[in-house]
DNA sequence: AAATATTTTGCAACAAAGTTGCATCTTCCT
DNA sequence: AGGAAGATGCAACTTTGTTGCAAAATATTT
C-alpha cells in the first residue's frame, strides 16, 4: 500500500507528507466513503483539524477523491478511480448510504441512467444517491 | 396567496404564526428550492435564527417540504407537492442545480428513473441530482 | 369577550464546523 | 548539505447549528 501511496502523490506532483500519506491510508484501507469528521476521529489527534480540511481541498483538486452529496450536511469523500484527473472526473456512479450502519459506499459498477431534461438545460454533472440498507446490515 | 398558506397549516393543525406564514409565503412565491441561509437573509431581521431552524424542522416532518441533497454542505428545501404528509412522501423527482444562478429547481415532471442495485442491497430512497445551466442562464 | 391552556418565539449561552494569516517546520531539489 | 518552495500547526475568528427557559402569541374553553 505505502507503494500506491507514494505512487498516486507522486503522479499528482505533491510532495510527500505523513498528514498526505495518512489520510491515503485511511481511504485506501476500507471501502467506503468518509467524511472530514471521520478522518478527524481515525487519525487521532495526530493532525491538526485544519491540515484535514487543506488535505482534502488539496485532493480535491487533484481528482484523487471525489465529493458525495448527502443530505445531512455531511460531505463524504471518496478515491476517485484511475482514470480521473485533475479537471476531469469520471465518477458518474451511484452511491448508497446505508441508513442502519450509515456508511456510504460507491456503487462503481451501477452506472448512472440518462435523462431526458426539459428543453433549455444544459447538463453538466449527474449524481445518484441511493439510501437503504447495504449488504452487511441486512441480517 | 395567504389563502393557500393558511389551508397548508390548518391542514397539518399547526398555529398559524407570523414566521410560518412569512417562510411559506417564500416558498410559495419563487419556484426554486431555499437554503436555510437564503431564508434568513430574504426574511431580514424578522425573525430569529433559531425560529427559522425550528420552523424549517417543523415543516419537514409535517411533510411540507423535502430536502435536496448537495454536494456543498448546504442543505435546500423545497415545497413538496399536494400528496405529500407527514410519513408519506412522494418527492420522487429529479432536482437541479445549476451552476451559473445557483438556484436549485425541482423537476416535478422527471421521474427517477428505476436501477438495479447488487444483490443485498435494499432500496428506501433514491435521489438524484443534476447540475448544469438552467434555461434562464443559458443565454 | 375573557380567561386559560397550549404553542411558539427570542434570547442567551453554548458547541461544532469551517476559514485565514503567519511563523515554523518539512520536503524536495541541486 | 544548503536553500527554496511548500506544508503544517497554532491562534484567532466567523459561521452554523443546538438547547433551556422565560416571555409572548395563538388556540381553546368558558
Ligand atoms: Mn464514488
Ligand atoms: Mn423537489
Ligand atoms: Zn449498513
Ligand atoms: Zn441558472
Amino acid at each position: 500500500m505505502e507503494q500506491a501511496i507514494q505512487e498516486i502523490l507522486k503522479r499528482n506532483r505533491l510532495s510527500v507528507t505523513d498528514s498526505r500519506v495518512k489520510i491515503l491510508e485511511l481511504f485506501l484501507s476500507q471501502a467506503g466513503a468518509l467524511a472530514h469528521g471521520d478522518i478527524e476521529k481515525k487519525t487521532g489527534e495526530k493532525f491538526d483539524r485544519v491540515t484535514v480540511y487543506r488535505t482534502l481541498q488539496v485532493f480535491l483538486g487533484k481528482g484523487i477523491i471525489h465529493t458525495i452529496p448527502t443530505a445531512d450536511n455531511s460531505i463524504r469523500y471518496a478515491l476517485c478511480r484511475e482514470n480521473c484527473a485533475e479537471g476531469h472526473h469520471h465518477d458518474n456512479h451511484v452511491h448508497f448510504v446505508c441508513s442502519d450502519c450509515g456508511n456510504t459506499t460507491c456503487l462503481d459498477d451501477i452506472t448512472i441512467p440518462q435523462i431526458q431534461l426539459p428543453t433549455g438545460y444544459q447538463t453538466q454533472q449527474v449524481e445518484m444517491l441511493v439510501s437503504g440498507i447495504c449488504r452487511e446490515c441486512k441480517s
